[in-house]
DNA sequence: TTGTAAGCGTTATCAA
DNA sequence: TTGATAACGCTTACAA
């Protein structure tokens, strides 16, 4: 494998002038620099990054955690990254980390180890304590609602979010609403569980919890939901549902069972996934795409902030 | 930042013995090794990965190049790859292309570089002989049915399952039958259409070009599908789908516009995921994960093999 | 069991 | 405009 030396004796110039010509650098005669191109040219010549690396201290890669590849919620959002990416020339380095901690060491290893730059974590199930000890090591950027801290964060607010979402089903007339999540823990889920039970107090009603339905991620987890509710003696007669896919699975097993929507139960999804716009579910619509740009942006500039992005909630037939 | 040098001199040991605890090696004295195991304690020590890269002229890097992260298809073939990774302690470097050839080329250069030691290419968009080209950096593996060359390979016979599944509906007195594909070019689309024209010719039906229904990837693309067949003079009565989120998009719209499955049209679905069985629809299982697992092991023995997996038809409620 | 020193392939500093 | 040469931080013969 020829290197820079090999161009530099073939070229007949210095390694200097050969890099120079490599990276573009000016002070090159014409001369020199196509006999350079011409060496490269002929011996198949690509540069070893990682001697790169080495010498400039930089990757050019950015580590992306999060629990799953096959969820659309994070495929928007890495979208987002992604196309930030290739404008900055970064590559991506993923850790699906199905919610291990352990997977989210490794990244975070990775960081002290600089074979990523910097580091954007979706999802976290590690502590706040174990990343704010890591960055010193690069930058490290995280979708969730904190503020004020060592950390740069984007995200939405869910507090408002459920408590918004809440308040236009009470004013639609049910008393008896139920929620289904991922999973329990969190910042998110926290964030949630507290605009319900803050909604559930302000109007004096009951807190159920088992109206607070877990480990919801996918489509085919609807028929769960539906199943859980059933068993129910005072079933919710409305469900806010945290993601769209599991709306729709909700949505097609009613059918199914000849549950009428939204007379027998209503349904809020999430994101506004397209999925939602065919199925005709009101939704709130979450800014993925530009949350995943943000968290990008965040991350290669380093700078310290904490920024909120603004969800809708787009009425459509399941309410 | 503290590097090997410095542990040494605070260990009062050499560099190579600093090496030699930090991987493991033998001949080194236990007295010595706690010394340096301190020193790394004390100094908050981590290797700096890219000198490790350059040295070695490994990485534990392979990418995975696909054209979308958020479709269940390659979320599930992934899954398998990321398995595998784990075990081998190697790490993905994705590589999002939307089916550009550009994107692909940039996965191509970073073996090239070194920056990854091998890459699995799960739809290809680019030549074989850019492919060719780039072998002797590094194994490329392809999830394709091609055979005898120089590239390892893992695919299903698109050919022989799509036959089966034309002569199961055929079977079951279907005689207009069209299918749903990704986009129409592709190795795996092409043996589609071929298996299609067979079929067709072996029964001496009628081939109409507009049965073939491209771009469909998700769940929402199977209201498209409906409206495209409605528009017939002489619409399909069974559909060859070859994605089960599309295959649930149809079933769904039928409900909602009562059409009756599997009396007015019958589906077959592709791949066996979970929205498949919630949904009760027919469909051809794709062993995807352990496709998934066995292009890693390809690419990182780098041994050449070309290796067919099964699919089966599965019956449930959709024909 | 330990250490010296020569790579690995770049970039960057400095002098010319 | 050019070129020596010293980093960068690690691994690994080879010698002791």
């Amino acid at each position: 494998m020829t290197n820079i030396k090999d161009l530099a004796k073939m070229a007949g110039v210095s390694v200097t002038t050969v890099s120079r010509v490599l990276n573009n650098h000016p002070y090159v005669s014409e001369e020199k620099k196509n006999a350079v191109l011409e060496a490269v040219k002929v011996s198949n010549y690509h540069k070893n990054i990682n001697a790169v690396h080495l010498s400039t201290g930089k990757t050019l890669l950015m580590g992306v955690v999060l629990p799953f590849s096959d969820h659309p919620y994070f495929g928007l959002l890495l979208k987002g990254i992604a196309k930030q990416a290739l404008e900055y020339n970064y590559k991506l380095v993923l850790f699906q980390t199905d919610y291990m901690e352990s997977r989210e060491l490794e990244a975070l290893q990775m960081l002290q180890q600089k074979q990523i730059d910097s580091l954007i974590i979706c999802s976290r199930t590690c502590d706040l304590s174990t990343i704010e000890e890591h960055l010193p090591f690069g930058p490290i950027v995280l979708c969730e609602n904190i503020k004020g801290n060592e950390v740069s964060t984007t995200f939405v607010n869910h507090y408002n979010i459920f408590v918004e979402a809440l308040e236009y089903l009470y004013r639609k007339g049910h008393n008896k609403i139920g929620y289904c999540i991922g999973r329990r823990s969190g910042t998110n889920s926290h964030e949630r569980e507290m605009a319900y039970r803050d909604f559930v107090k302000k109007y004096n009603l009951l807190y159920k919890p088992d109206y607070t339905l877990d480990e919801c991620f996918y489509f085919e987890d609807g028929d769960k939901v539906i199943k859980q509710i059933q068993e129910m003696d005072a079933p919710p007669t409305a469900l806010l549902v945290t993601s769209d896919q599991v709306a729709a699975g909700i949505v097609t097993c009613c059918k199914n069972r000849l549950i009428s929507i939204p007379d027998e139960l209503a349904i809020i999804g999430f994101d506004n996934q397209p999925i939602a716009k065919m199925m005709n579910i009101t939704t709130i619509e979450i800014p993925l795409e530009d949350m995943g740009k943000n968290l990008f942006l965040q991350a290669v500039n380093g700078d310290l902030s904490n920024e909120e992005l603004p969800a809708k909630l787009i009425e459509r037939g399941t309410v």
